[in-house]
DNA sequence: TTATTATAGTTCGATATCTAACTATTGTCA
DNA sequence: TGACAATAGTTAGATATCGAACTATAATAA
C-alpha cells in the first residue's frame, strides 16, 4: 500500500490549473492576475464585503501575503478599501465596478477547467474522486 | 457533474503535506530544507550524478530556478557541482556524503506522509484514487 | 573555415509567499 | 480608570519562482 505517486500527480494537477487558469484570464483580456488573485475576486463574488482577516483566511494566506495581493488587485482597479466606521483596526475589502464585470469571465474559466479535468469521468468517478480526496484531506489536515 | 470542489481539495493536500514535509525534515534537524530542496535531493538518490537541465526537468522546475535550488543545497553542503569535462557547458551535480546520509531521512519521512494521506485507505481505494488522479491529469497536461 | 544556429547554465527584475516585528486600535480586569 | 492583553493590518527581510536577456560553448552548414 506504501509508495504510491498520489502526491505527485496532485502536485502536477494542482500545477496544470493554474497554468490553464492564468492563460485563460489573458485570453480574456485579464492579464497580471495569477490565481492567488482569483481567489479573492471568487470569495468577493459570494461575499461582497469582506474584512483582510476573513479574506486571508478564506483563500488560506497569511494576512501579510494578503496585504501584498489585494495592493496588486487595487493597482488593476478590480477592488478597492474601505475603512471601517464601528472599528478603527478594521478594513473592508469590496469589489469595484470593473472587478464586478468580471464575474461571468471567472464563472466561465472555473467551468471549463471543470469540464476539463473531469472531461471523461462518469457521475460515479466523480463522486468517487472528491470523496476520496476529501478523505485524504482529512487524514492530514 | 459541475462544479465540484476536487481542485479545492487537491490544493489544500498539497499545502499540508509540504507542511508536513518541512516539519518532519526539522524534527530531524534538517533546518531550511523545502520541498523542491527535498526533490533535488530524492533525484539524486536515484540518479547519482545529473545535469542541471535534467534536474530541472525531474523536478518540473525552470532552469533559472533551479539554480538557485541548487546554490542553497550547495551552501548546506548537501551537493556538490562538478564541470563535465566532454562538454564544457555542462555541469553535474552529485551529493556530498552529507547529502547522502540523509538518504534515509527522506525515505522514512516520504513513507510516514504517504501512511499519513491513506491510513484509512484499502489497497482498492488507493489503487481507484491514483487511477481517477492519473485520468485527471492526462486531461490537463 | 567561418558564420549561423542550438544548447547549458546564470543573471536580472518582478512577484507570491512566509515569519517576525511593528503600529494602531479595542477589550478586559483589577 | 489605567495597565495589560488581544486583535487588525502593515512593513521588513528572506526565499522560491518565473520569463527574458545574457554568456559561453558546441554543432552545423555553406
Amino acid at each position: 500500500m506504501k509508495n504510491n505517486n498520489a502526491l505527485y500527480l496532485i502536485s502536477r494537477i494542482r500545477e496544470a490549473a493554474n497554468r490553464f487558469i492564468v492563460q485563460e484570464l489573458e485570453a480574456n483580456g485579464i492579464k497580471g492576475v495569477v490565481p492567488s488573485h482569483g481567489d479573492i475576486l471568487v470569495v468577493l463574488y459570494a461575499c461582497e464585503k469582506c474584512t483582510m482577516k476573513e479574506l486571508a483566511q478564506k483563500i488560506h494566506r497569511t494576512k501579510a501575503t494578503l496585504t501584498v495581493l489585494v495592493d496588486k488587485l487595487i493597482a488593476l482597479k478590480l477592488i478597492e478599501k474601505e475603512k471601517s466606521s464601528q472599528d478603527n483596526r478594521v478594513t473592508y475589502i469590496r469589489l469595484t465596478p470593473l472587478g464586478e464585470s468580471y464575474k461571468g469571465v471567472f464563472e466561465k474559466i472555473s467551468c471549463e477547467l471543470n469540464n476539463l479535468l473531469f472531461k471523461d469521468f462518469s457521475e460515479e468517478e466523480t463522486k468517487t474522486l472528491v470523496t476520496l480526496l476529501e478523505k485524504t484531506r482529512a487524514n492530514i489536515e
